[in-house]
DNA sequence: TTGAAAGCGCTACCAA
DNA sequence: TTGGTAGCGCTTTCAA
């Protein structure tokens, strides 16, 4: 087993102190005199002493450690995500526990280990939660906070890209383009970016009498190559392709290409992310580019206001992003082509 | 704050037994009679009761934590490992606490939380300790392993696919295929991975009597595209581009396009990883599988063997992995092209 | 098989 | 400003 660890009685002794002084010493805003802080700092740094947080959490029930859950996916979009909140959630002084699903719902045993480790909160990551998890959170008063996914059912928190105004947009620049023939290649059809990327997409269109084909895609790179033929061998070709996510459209792309279609003159194709990828000069991609920053530091934020009991406003939280206009689709508008 | 959760003695009143019983019907292997135990499991849904860790980890001094460090780096193949690290660290029972790094080197404050915390082991990946933090975790005796990553001068186990055998062995491939104009674009330079595998690559072609161009790309898809375009404006372009990473390969493939070269025809390329992207149509690129399953199994067993003290040879582990023939390459063998 | 009590390392209260 | 002491929720010894 480990070796036993220095604790604060040992450093007291050699300090000549008690093992209370000790631990004002280091309990930031503590009164402590300079001197003896630095008798007892010195003692502390020469036994190698560090404070034991679970000792500390166990007794201050305050564990600086938030769970985070992440549905599996490969997609890079979420990578960075990850990377964000870590480095976010470190500045706050959390600690990250982290889990990784493979399901669209989390587990209950996958939450366990945050209930039983006390974590503070949990954010959860491109996946759902099953209510009785979410009872159960709210039972144990641990705030949880959807990231890029909501759900009506659930009495969440959450914080997404408007995904619906984003796609309406989309299919505003594309119909102004003089594009009449379009398509969507969905993303996995319950989730909820997948779904109001969809309506919005479609909505705008709809008003303008402009009917979309949609094909299922499920996120995929394959999925999304697949479907993409289905759609440009048709007799009537869509004239632009609305892809769920980078990756997906990232699988249209290739896919035209590989029928020898030029891009974008026989077919333009936008994504959703923004995801480093789509800036490669052999994709170079027209996509929403979601404002990640902002998404996770008000995710953080929401989350360690509820922590502190800070009364937060349950709706949705909705932030915009940007097209980023990239050569997959035409430079200049084009009305009635 | 949080809503004081039950404990064990709540649910032994509850139970009408002792706080002791209700703690040995939750430790696995303790003698209590099938009747209590019923009587407590009753009691302990019925109040919702989960053991608390931190109490559990303070008195048993193990807290079924593991730390693990990952260098933040744009390279989907550490999404993946970082996956089944957790996935396969979960069916050992450990939690993963998580932290990302900017830096090459893991810094002290980051490593700090691990031992605040009494995480059993770390898993270092992607990058490297300075040695005064390798002293400090082996004063804490708690193990480290490194993965994808060793060092000469840190004594610490290691995890890395055979990057010498493997570079070899592609030099070897491009060689007889007829490739006698050969380039290297490298990775981050100061990275054993990088490192490993320009000099198999080149001690083989040495050997050969062929000389290799070495450019820089620091694992990066803009830094690769360039140095391969300095490579191929060259002229006396190489006739095959082997990349660090797959990251790299791919940049330097879309850079040979973007000059209106043929592929394999004209240059032919390799990339190392074996990511999802290699195998999408549009690249299909040749490349190193390296057997991540097999890399993350040995990491974790030699971690928890080292935990459970069973002594280890602290000396590297390599593993092999294979060759993925695409069509960056060419199929078939052509001697004296 | 069960219960009482000690103690893991810490913070926080109360006295001095 | 400091020390003594109680107690966070748990496991584990020792007795019964």
């Amino acid at each position: 087993m480990k070796k036993k660890s220095v604790n604060a009685m040992e450093v007291a002794k050699l300090a000549n102190v008690s093992q209370s002084t000790v631990s004002r010493v280091f309990t930031p805003g503590s009164n402590v005199s300079e001197k003896t802080k630095e008798k007892v700092m010195e003692a502390a740094s020469f036994l190698g002493y560090r404070p034991n947080a679970l000792a500390r959490g166990l007794i201050m029930n305050k564990t600086n450690m938030v769970g985070l859950a992440m549905r599996e996916i490969q997609n890079p979009f979420y990578h960075e995500v990850l990377g964000k909140f870590t480095k976010g959630l470190r500045e706050k002084g959390y600690h990250v526990l982290f889990v990784y699903t493979e399901n669209d719902e989390i587990q209950q045993e996958e939450i366990t280990q945050f209930l039983e480790y006390n974590v503070e909160g949990v954010i959860v990551t491109d996946a759902l939660l099953s209510s009785n998890v979410v009872t159960q959170l709210q039972e144990s008063n641990i705030p949880v906070i959807l990231f890029n996914r909501y759900s009506h059912e659930l009495s969440c928190h959450s914080v997404s890209c408007d995904n619906y105004s984003a796609a309406w947009q989309i299919a505003d620049y594309l119909y102004e383009q003089g594009c009449r023939r379009l398509a969507y290649i969905t993303g996995r059809k319950n989730t909820s970016t997948s779904q109001d990327r969809q309506r919005g997409f479609c909505d705008y269109l709809q008003a303008k009498g402009v009917k979309v084909i949609i094909e299922e895609g499920n996120y995929t790179y394959e999925g999304a190559y697949k479907a993409a033929l289905n759609l440009l061998k048709r007799n009537e070709r869509p004239e632009a392709i609305f892809g769920a996510n980078d990756i997906t459209a990232l699988g249209a792309l290739d896919a035209a290409k590989s029928l020898q279609l030029s891009i974008p003159e026989d077919v333009t194709v936008v994504g959703f992310d923004n995801i480093e990828m789509a800036a490669w000069p052999a994709n170079s991609l027209t996509t929403w580019e979601q404002p990640v920053d902002e998404m996770v530091k008000i995710t953080i934020e929401t989350l360690i206001n509820q922590i502190n009991k800070k009364q937060v406003d349950a709706k949705p939280k909705l932030v915009s992003g940007k097209l980023i206009k990239r050569d997959s689709t035409k430079k200049s508008k084009v009305v009635d082509k």
